[in-house]
DNA sequence: GTCTATAGTCGGATAGAC
DNA sequence: GTCTATCCGACTATAGAC
C-alpha cells in the first residue's frame, strides 16, 4: 500500500489525500490512513500542512490547477472564446458539445479524473471553506462559459434561463457520478468501461439540441 | 434544540437521525448530537437500536416507507400502470411529466423532503448496507417505471437506451440538489423558493419531449 | 526532516443505580 | 425504561530524540 519514497513527502501526501479524501470524505479519512498510503510518517501532516485540514486544502489547490488546465485546453483549442462576441450559433453549439463531451469523460472516465468530481460533489453536499476555493476559481467561470454558449445557441438574452438550462445539461452528466451506484446495479455493469463512457458521451451531446429546443443539425 | 418529550424516544431518535444524518453524513454525526437533538439520553441509542449504525438503518427503513407512499400516490392516481401494457404514448408522457414534476418538488422543496434526497445521495456517493435497502425496495422500481414509460413514449424496444435516457432525465432534476451550492451562489439565491421550485419543475418537464427526441405536443 | 512516544480529546458502548 | 458515570479505543497533534 505504501508508495515509493522516491518523491518528497509533501507531494506524496497530496496524492494520498486526493485518493483517500475522495473515497472516504473528510470526516471518514484519518491521518493514519493518509500517512500510511503516502508511505510517510504521521507527523509529516502537521509538519507540512499544519494538520489534516491543511492537507485537505492543499488537495483542493492541487485539483484546482488540474481543472483549470483541463478547461483551458478545451476553450483555447477552439479560439478566442469567451472574449469573442462574434461567435455564431453553430460554433457555439460545437464548442458546447466539445465541452460537455470532455466533462462526460471526466465524470465517467479514469479513477484519477473521477476523484476530482467526487471531491467537488462532496463539497457541494456539505460545503466547507474548500468549496469557496473551487467555486470562485473554477465553477463560476465554467457556469459563465456554458450559460453564454447557450445564450448564443438559443439566441436568447435571458441569462437566468440560460443558466438554468446549463444546470440541467450538467446534471445529465453529473448523474453518472452522483447516482453511479444505482446505475451500475441497474444496468448490471462493473463500472463504466471505455465503450460505455463513449456511449454516454454521445447520448448526452446528441441530446443537447433537443434539450435546448433548437432544430437538430 | 431538544424536542418535546411527549412522544416515545424511539420515534424521536429516528426523527433526529433523519435530520442530522442528512446534514452531517454518517461519520460526521455523533451519538451525542443525536441524543441531544432527540431530547433523550445517550444510552437510548444502543438500547433501542443496538447502536449508531442500527439507528441509521432504522432511519432508512423510515424513509423507505415514505418514499414508497409518495411513488404509489403518483402511480395509482393515474391508473393501473405499470401492469397496464395498453398505455398509449400520450398517456405515458403525461404520467412521466407528473412523476418527474413530483421528483422536482421533492428535490427542490421543503427541508423534510430534501433530507431524503440527501441521505440517498450520500449513500450513492459512499454506499453502505443501507443502500441495498433503498435500491432493492425503491430505486429499482422507480427506474423500471421511468424506463418503461420512455420506451412507450419513444416507441423503442431498446431497454438499455431507455434506461440511459431515464438517468439523464433524473440527472436534470437531481443536479438541483447535488450542485445546489453552486446553483444558489451563481443565481444569488437564498435556497429555492416556492416560485423557483415551480420554475424548475416547468423547465424540466417541458424539456422532456426535446430530450427524448419526440415532437412536442 | 524524520522518527518514536505520548499527550489530550472525543468517539461509541456499557454497567449498574433508580 | 431512563438515568449517571465510566470505560476503552481511536483520533489529531505535539514534544523531543536523532
Amino acid at each position: 500500500m505504501a508508495k515509493q519514497k522516491n518523491t518528497d513527502p509533501r507531494a506524496r501526501l497530496i496524492r494520498a489525500g486526493l485518493e483517500i479524501f475522495a473515497e472516504h470524505g473528510f470526516k471518514g479519512t484519518t491521518t493514519r490512513m493518509l500517512a500510511q498510503h503516502a508511505g510517510c510518517n504521521l507527523s509529516a501532516i502537521p509538519y507540512y500542512f499544519g494538520g489534516k485540514e491543511g492537507l485537505y486544502h492543499a488537495v483542493f489547490q492541487e485539483i484546482l490547477g488540474l481543472m483549470k488546465e483541463s478547461l483551458d485546453s478545451v476553450l483555447e483549442k477552439t479560439g478566442s472564446f469567451p472574449e469573442d462576441d462574434t461567435m455564431n450559433p453553430e460554433q457555439a453549439l460545437s464548442l458546447l458539445k466539445k465541452l460537455l463531451g470532455v466533462m462526460c469523460e471526466i465524470v465517467c472516465g479514469k479513477p484519477e479524473a473521477v476523484r476530482f468530481v467526487k471531491l467537488v460533489v462532496n463539497e457541494q453536499m456539505m460545503p466547507s471553506s474548500a468549496f469557496d476555493l473551487i467555486y470562485e476559481n473554477h465553477m463560476k467561470r465554467l457556469l459563465d462559459t456554458i450559460s453564454r454558449l447557450i445564450m448564443i445557441i438559443t439566441g436568447s438574452q435571458d441569462k437566468r434561463r440560460a443558466s438554468l438550462k446549463a444546470f440541467t445539461l450538467i446534471g445529465q452528466i453529473l448523474v453518472f457520478r452522483t447516482a453511479r451506484e444505482s446505475i451500475v446495479r441497474y444496468l448490471d455493469l462493473d463500472g463504466y468501461s471505455e465503450e460505455e463512457t463513449l456511449e454516454i458521451r454521445d447520448l448526452v451531446t446528441s441530446a443537447i439540441e433537443g434539450c435546448l429546443g433548437v432544430p437538430s443539425t
